[in-house]
RNA sequence: GUCGGGGUGGCGAAAUGGUAUACGCGCAAGCUUGAGGGGCUUGUGGUCGCAAGACUGUGCAGGUUCAAGUCCUGUCCCCGACACCA
């Protein structure tokens, strides 16, 4: 009789005995070669949930792959512990923010221990620990240095929830990305990292050194948004005043009015009478200024399409056609983009020529080539200019050439007359870095009335965040609330002066975190630049998608500094980049609570054990994938590993039977099985390897009814090693109770398959 | 609108230009069992056929090739990111 698989029987026991006999140490002076896996560190919200498992198994099944195939693997972990949900959630139970968060890490981390990764606990690290961040510190110290770090009062965008400014790039459809606010401009003066020097360095060429996703090489370029044009200058009439305008295609010969932004400086002049214009256009500008002003970026663009604006009854000189056009106020203008000032072609592009339809203003359609013929127009989208006055002309500059040559042409032909000048523009702006909340590294700056800002003394660091403060959202930072820690003296004039109450963005936290994984405990400096030599670059870096315009963009940016800072000699930190799907509800929707479809890994592991749920997380789609939760289908893994069990209990238990003849072809296709799954998981498709290894189970299983003994324990043991990656515990148990093996299956070597196989078996 | 990624059975998904649908789920029939929502065996793209078999088949329309899910051109649809970006 043999005992059924029932994996809780030791699962538990085998995760005490790996931590006594210490089989995930890893040791960073071993000489093998190393392998870095990474994932990105969890937030610590307190519930470890499904995805959590899904993001990890893989890396896992990788590192303990390389592991076994000799390489020295590094597999970390840590936490991204600072941040607004622990705030909030501090705020509605009142409980501090630390507390809360310490606490979340000690559950966290006991359930991540059940699924049974060979993550080494040892080299955990926490972003809201002082050893952490006041490192933080002194990277920002050392951009503050370099200029990078620099203080700026700008149009920022504010989370009215969230009592803070938020970046950019953390801004999903105009709304906060942690909390769902919609955001609001505010000016704040403010930290910003000068990321814009770093635009050219981040943009990624067509054939990169790395091996990154091309969603996210795009992705990142776009957002950098570099583009060749021109900024071309236009002389207003009866003034001393130039506008000018950016322009990618400058169709001049089809521009028929020019468009500035409210907050554009001739509006300034003209409200201030700088410049003079009719009193009834001055009156309307104001009005429209007025108007503008009150509205939030986000209104503006709520308000839809919906043109507005008014004339301001100047003209400019069009030198390139040779014609005036008159200058409105529009705010379909933006400020600061571009140069605030937009060339209306209504022929040639969309929203121009909803403007120009609103206002009655000319549209002129230029065309190439013959007559006006329009199939020579290869460069614009189609405009019905029916009902409209306009025309088309057919222009003798560009006469004759495609449309894109002639758009170049006209950018040299002004760039030689000195009407405008060839430029690069580019969409990244500078990375607000200031947070008006508590739970962040705090600025290590201090405030002096006589010196200004002042940086924190190097060995004065880490500047602590103080344990007791007021941090309910009140408009005024938190930090500002603790008198004692607010009030020092000016290091340099030894006068009184504050602290800077702002906490840094948790971004900040997380671009070098995997650095600090390398020595957690570092006295000298953010990380050990000599271990970091050999242990970095990353191997492969797992995560998810949201990141691409932030997180990994930020790191790849703080790893190009420490390059500049000769900390590191190469400037990409990651030689390989995967992102994770997501695992959705059994009902094929997100899980929620309120929708109450959420898998709890807790529920699954007492009901089939943590190899299970490791094997189905891999076999049920490809990593990039995003796919439902099916009940019936870990089910089906759950047998697959059944039928494993039986096999080995069933025919090993008794290993003193000789005489029997294996049975050959089914020793190739084990080859065969370990080749592909070889292969399969250095590419990180795991579900392709476990389908191979379920063909070899039903082929093996089919073996055994003629030739009972149709695999040596040699060869059974080999394709134990295959699947150990996956179901490490029952692996182990068969391993080392059944063929009696002293030392661990992780710690064997890896099965090698050598030469061609031949023969193939029906 | 721009940029990226995709459209293959009832479902999740496989296929260095070379037998399309491996593997799993589901479904069907049979066996096992006191019983079974358990275990095992076989079958399972579609149409026609009792059958052997024939035809057809990877969103759609063309093309390259001895050979196309895969390469090329056009087109439709889905997913994701960005977006009054000039």
């Amino acid at each position: 009789m043999v005992n059924r698989y029932q994996p809780q029987e030791f699962e538990k026991k085998w995760a005490e005995q790996w931590k006594k006999e210490k089989i995930n140490i890893f040791n960073p002076d071993s000489n093998k070669e190393k392998y870095y896996v990474l994932v990105e560190l969890p937030y610590t919200s307190g519930d470890l949930h499904i995805g959590h498992w899904f993001t990890f198994t893989h890396p896992d099944v990788l590192s303990r792959f390389k592991r076994m195939n000799g390489f020295n693997v590094f597999f970390p972990m840590g936490y991204d512990a600072f941040g607004l949900p622990a705030e909030n959630a501090a705020i509605k139970r009142k409980i501090h923010p630390k507390d809360w968060t310490m606490k979340n890490i000690e559950t966290m981390t006991k359930q991540f221990q059940q699924m049974g990764t060979m993550i080494d606990w040892d080299w955990m690290t926490i972003t809201c620990l002082p050893e952490y961040y006041r490192w933080n510190q002194w990277i920002f110290l050392k951009m503050y240095e370099k200029g990078l770090a620099f203080r700026g009062k700008t149009l920022s965008n504010w989370c009215p929830s969230c009592q803070t400014v938020i970046a950019n790039e953390n801004i999903e459809n105009g709304k906060c990305w942690r909390c769902g606010e919609t955001v609001v401009q505010k000016d704040v003066e403010q930290w910003f990292l000068k990321i814009t020097d770093y635009a050219e360095q981040l943009i990624w060429d067509d054939k990169p050194k790395v091996d990154w996703p091309t969603s996210v090489r795009t992705g990142q370029n776009n957002w950098i948004g570099k583009k060749s044009g021109i900024n071309i200058d236009y002389p207003v009439k009866n003034t001393e005043e130039t506008i000018t305008c950016f322009t990618t295609a400058p169709v001049n010969f089809g521009m028929t009015f020019i468009v500035v932004a409210p907050e554009h400086d001739l509006v300034k002049k003209i409200i201030s009478g700088e410049i003079k214009v009719d009193s009834k256009c001055k009156k309307e500008i104001e009005e429209y200024y007025k108007k503008a002003q009150e509205k939030t970026e986000m209104d503006r663009l709520m308000e839809g399409k919906k043109k507005t604006g008014v004339f301001t009854g100047l003209y400019a000189t069009n030198r390139i056609a040779g014609w005036d056009v008159p200058v409105w106020v529009a705010d379909f203008a933006i400020g600061n983009v571009g140069t605030g000032a937009v060339q209306g072609c209504p022929g040639h592009d969309y929203k121009d020529f909803e403007f120009a339809k609103k206002f009655n203003l000319p549209i002129i359609r230029v065309v190439v080539g013959e007559d006006g013929d329009q199939s020579e127009i290869k460069e614009s989208r189609q405009i019905i200019v029916k009902g409209m006055k306009g025309k088309m002309v057919n222009s003798k500059f560009l006469n004759g050439l495609e449309f894109s040559e002639g758009l170049e042409k006209t950018m040299d032909y002004a760039e030689e007359k000195g009407w405008g000048k060839r430029v690069f523009s580019y969409h990244i702006r500078d990375w607000s870095i200031s947070r008006q909340r508590y739970w962040g590294t705090p600025v290590p700056v201090i405030h002096c009335i006589d010196c200004g800002i002042v940086p924190v003394p190097e060995n004065n660091l880490p500047i602590e965040l103080p344990y007791e403060v007021d941090f309910t959202p009140h408009g005024k930072p938190p930090l500002a609330t603790n008198e004692k820690w607010l009030n020092v003296k000016c290091p340099k004039c030894g006068k009184p002066a504050k602290r800077d109450a702002e906490t840094l963005d948790t971004f900040f936290d997380s671009a070098w975190y995997w650095f600090r994984y390398l020595s957690p405990q570092y006295e000298k400096g953010p990380f050990d630049e000599l271990r970091a030599s050999r242990l970095t670059p990353v191997d492969v870096y797992f995560g998810g998608s949201e990141h691409t315009l932030g997180h990994t963009l930020y790191a790849r940016f703080f790893t190009k500094f420490f390059q500049s800072l000769k900390m590191l000699n190469y400037d990409e930190f990651a030689l390989k980049r995967i992102q994770h799907g997501i695992v959705l509800g059994p009902d094929g929707s997100k899980m929620s609570k309120s929708k109450g479809n959420v898998i709890n890994p807790d529920d699954v592991v007492i009901e089939y054990g943590s190899d299970t749920a490791r094997l189905y997380l891999c076999f049920m789609m490809p990593y990039e994938g995003t796919g439902a939760w099916s009940t019936q289908t870990i089910a089906g893994v759950n047998r697959f590993l059944g039928r494993i069990w039986k096999i080995y209990q069933e025919q090993y238990q008794r290993l003193n039977i000789k005489d029997q003849k294996e049975d050959e072809r089914l020793i190739i296709k084990l080859k065969k099985t370990i080749k592909k799954v070889t292969e399969e998981i250095s590419n990180i498709k795991m579900n392709t390897s476990i389908a191979a290894m379920m063909e070899f189970l039903n082929d093996f299983e089919k073996s055994l009814a003629p030739n009972p003994y149709s695999l040596t324990p040699e060869h059974a043991k080999q394709f134990l090693q295959i699947l150990a990656p996956f179901a490490p515990f029952m692996t182990e148990e068969i391993w080392r109770n059944v063929f009696g093996e002293k030392e661990s299956i992780h710690l064997s070597t890896w099965p090698k398959v050598e030469g061609e196989i031949s023969f193939d078996p029906p």
